[in-house]
DNA sequence: GTCTATAAGTTGATAGAC
DNA sequence: GTCTATCAACTTATAGAC
């Protein structure tokens, strides 16, 4: 199956995209070569220019489809507004664990390369990340108005909790001491008390997840 | 004041490292020339060899100062393995926010240009920031063991914590709606409550920062 | 769709003048 | 200590052949 030319009317768009956020994630946008990405898909550097028009559009197409792909991924796992908001934060800690460990480097890419982006698109993608942040305030703003909460500040909590959980992907190998399932129901753990009223646990169950 | 050329018998080396942190903070380190950081500084970019034998000891040399200050501040700010592990935690906690917010470059650098070092220097410096969790994880293993504390697990409790604290130098401006002693105290809040038992808190009076 | 060749500019680092 | 000049290598992106 090596060839050294001609058409292949496959999908050779999505393999670009593929080593450019796989390189992007290790060295850092502005450490990899257009020529380091199509050597990584086996083309020569001009041919990446009939699939982008030029590298700042690779780096926003990769940040904007991961932001896109999580907030309506959390759409469609949230269990729903009519729920109690320690359930949806359950359901929220957990997909959010599972979805940011399943795509490392994309997650990598979409906090260590906003300083790359261009200011217009640096806006696009901040925007994107707020109204994913927003997702989470306001379900912990519904737990402190039904008084299931007890946090000092809605604003200061969503930014704990998502950095809290973010972390795990800079540290997390899927062969190592912990299994995702595992480190999903520690952090809710600690998430769970975070947001906990000041007699601790009114939900969950048992204070050990072991 | 100004000159163009001639001996300064003064602080070139120091403004030199002043202006790679600001200029590698702000753009990333394989983003910003020699030249760039020679301009910053006011001199010609061959005169940047005078003070450091490359670029790369440069970046090392920053990320390196900046985790032995930080470890050995530590050090001489905590009250002392004789006190209440939820005492030396508090203390950690807002050593760790103050210490961070005062350096917001070099905690940037330190954590995002870790895969621009050599293989040889990255293993230092990670050799340093595991010294430095391993002072928080020690604290959590005591309060675990005195039975103040009740954590699904010491390591991942260190990692949470590490990354819940550090994540405020990505959003904090001096001018926004916090002051750094304000949220200090919101995140002390949070924190006791994630290692809190599950009867909820047993140290620090008020369960309110407000 | 992919190649080759190339334009136009930047890079890290060094040598030697002063 | 700092400058100027320079090197070889590398960069993004384009043009035109096939």
């Amino acid at each position: 199956m090596v060839r050294k030319t001609g058409s292949h009317a496959d999908i050779t768009g999505p393999r670009i995209r593929a080593a450019a956020q796989s390189l992007f994630a290790r060295h850092g946008f502005a450490a990899v070569s257009m020529r380091q990405i199509a050597a990584a898909v086996g083309v020569q550097a001009g041919a990446l220019y009939f699939y982008t028009p030029d590298k700042q559009s690779l780096l926003f197409d990769l940040m904007h489809d991961h932001m896109q792909t999580l907030i309506s991924a959390w759409d469609a796992a949230d269990p729903g507004p009519e729920l109690p908001p320690l359930v949806r934060l359950q359901a929220f800690v957990r997909f959010h664990i599972h979805h940011s460990l399943e795509r490392a480097d994309a997650v990598f890419l979409s906090y260590m390369e906003l300083r790359n982006l261009t200011p217009d698109n640096f806006a696009r993608i901040e925007a994107l990340r707020r109204t994913y942040e927003d997702r989470l305030e306001s379900i912990l703003r519904a737990g402190l108005e039904g008084g299931t909460m007890h946090i000092p500040d809605a604003k200061l909590a969503t930014l704990a909790l998502i950095a809290m959980l973010t972390g795990i992907t800079t540290w997390f190998r899927p062969d190592g001491r912990l299994s995702c399932d595992r480190v999903a129901d520690i952090y809710w753990e600690m998430a769970r008390k975070t947001v906990a009223g000041s007699l601790g646990a009114d939900f969950g169950g048992s204070d050990s997840v072991a």
